[in-house]
DNA sequence: CTGAAAGCGCTTACAG
DNA sequence: CTGAAAGCGCTTACAG
């Protein structure tokens, strides 16, 4: 069903038609009526190949992500959905899988127009930003959320990081911990800097000693980092809390606990940056700090929007802080 | 960039450079090279419309699901991601939320080009298929997987349902119990029918009596949902199992479990179809029927490229049913 | 208020 | 082997 076969169908010029469709005001109301009911009924919807190329604007906006199998990524995509089919945008979704060569891959195929703007979390082997860099100077709409990249001009949503690594930590301190084993991601990304001063500022403020054998540097190979764990909880010196930064090192946490008959919380106390829903339901339940990932979601695409559409951001939004959650559970009682 | 700017750079024309560009055998190899070297130097990237309004392609597919913050569909987009990403080809998400009438307003969106493809798990509602058979009569390639419209004639990846309706329902009968409350997803869902027939058969097999009290069926209305649950069991002759479709339901159940000092599974034993990483760490640790959500995900891409590059599809292929595995924890101990 | 025509940036059949 | 030209299906400035 193309523009021309509807205008013969109604016997006007393809200007017309088109015209209509986006209710022109050069357009009579009862054309506009006539070709509206025809379109309906011949279900007739404009390619939006044609439109994109002439109105160089794609309708669409693209998320990327490190990972899509962790709930706070999931409830992010959920949040900007939501904003988005109200816009009448499309989504986009790409997966670096952590590693910055398919971070740049991506960023390049979307210089060229495909997308209206993007959203993004950067993976935690980005630490030249070039690629971002080349997005902005191509002007097209970039906004952070989670994962950002500080030297980067753009909004970035985030949640309070360090607020929530210090809060953790006294929250483990308070419940008598003092050996406490921080679990970073990457190091190198900024939001688990700013956890890891958290954590740091609060055990030097309670007057409690930190060295290296209690800070474990995550990289991708998962099977690697469960076996750092494992050797830091199965060392005479073992901590006696545990802080992960994210939630599958928790998880994994756990299970290395019921491998080693380590008793959570009598030995030892666990919490992490989670959006689990099963939180709860975990032996035993599990202390977290929940971040708002829909809100988030929603957030970063709102301000998106306002870019796309040339509105005014307020300076207030342009760096959005949200509050994380400190949810007291079991295993940390 | 165009790729008008890119030939002046090269003194070509641009329909050299266009061929050059995409490795047409007119071109010759040292203008090719030299071609190649100036896009790359420049970071050229063709203009997706005009590329695709030219081809009558869009290297795009779309995936339409009911939810996103759900373990299988996470892990399902993984596996369409993985392919896509091997093929070169663009990944647009759709979230119908369970509603018929937004997985219609996507399928129309979807009508004149803006995707090669389509994969689709259909919403709870979804008992019209017009808006699927439209897609089929212009020829949109379509592949269902796990929640499949039966009637129509499109290749279809799922799980052994009945089986896994059968084998979790023996297995509950194994370990004693005899009411058994089947949790269904909307009953308009073919996945659901089999679960239950599965469910049902297996209850007959064993002498056991099955009456409406112990099926529930589910809504969209979460909270509605959950009070039917706690009726349930919360009633004098409350089931001594409880058989979850889908794991919403079955933390609902455990969560109900609490609520009400009920003791799993000592009292009460609860399985659940399930792709929760947490399931082995829950208290007690959940017996599951897990599907394979990865494989099913890029099984379903792997047939979907088939069709759009018109490959032959062997009959096998058109109804892969893959296997899922009973995983017994404590749930049912 | 309606319509003819140009043009968005590519690709490709065709001419040379 | 290279290039001029048509055309994909729209939108919009312009003419009438």
């Amino acid at each position: 069903m193309k523009l021309i076969q509807l205008a013969k169908e109604l016997n006007l010029s393809i200007s017309t038609v088109s015209k209509a469709l986006r209710d022109s005001h050069e357009i009579s109301a009862s054309t506009k009526k006539k070709v509206l009911a025809k379109a309906r009924e011949l279900n007739y919807e404009a390619n939006p190949f044609a439109s994109s190329l002439r109105k160089q604007k794609s309708k669409t906006i693209a998320v990327v992500i490190p990972e899509i199998d962790n709930n706070f990524f999931c409830l992010v995509i959920k949040g900007i959905e939501s904003i988005a089919q109200e816009k009448g945008y499309h989504v986009l979704i790409y997966l670096t899988h952590e590693e910055i060569k398919k971070e740049i891959a991506i960023t390049n195929l979307l210089q060229n127009g495909r997308v209206d703007g993007i959203l993004i979390s950067i993976s935690n082997q980005t630490v030249n930003t070039t690629h971002l860099e080349e997005l902005k100077q191509k002007n097209i709409p970039l906004v952070f959320f989670d994962r950002v990249a500080d030297d980067i001009d753009s909004p970035k949503i985030t949640t309070d990081d360090y607020s929530g690594g210090f809060c953790a930590t006294e929250h483990l301190i308070e419940r008598g911990c003092k050996r406490i084993a921080f679990i970073s991601i990457s190091p190198s990304l900024s939001i688990s800097k700013r956890r890891m001063n958290g954590y740091l500022d609060s055990m030097k403020k309670n007057g409690l000693e930190t060295d290296s054998s209690m800070i474990i540097q995550c990289s991708n190979d998962e099977e690697h980092n469960n076996q750092l764990i494992r050797e830091l909880l199965s060392s005479t010196n073992r901590p006696d809390g545990v802080f992960a930064s994210v939630e599958k090192d928790a998880i994994s946490s756990y299970k290395i606990c019921e491998e080693l008959k380590l008793k959570i919380p009598e030995e030892i106390k666990i919490i992490s940056f989670s959006n689990l829903r099963t939180a709860a339901l975990l032996n035993p339940s599990m202390t977290t700090i929940t971040q708002p990932a829909y809100e988030i979601g929603s957030a970063a695409t709102s301000i998106l929007f306002k870019i796309i559409e040339k509105k005014p951001i307020h300076l207030t939004l342009d760096k959005t802080i949200f509050k994380s959650e400190l949810i007291v559970r079991n295993s940390t009682q």
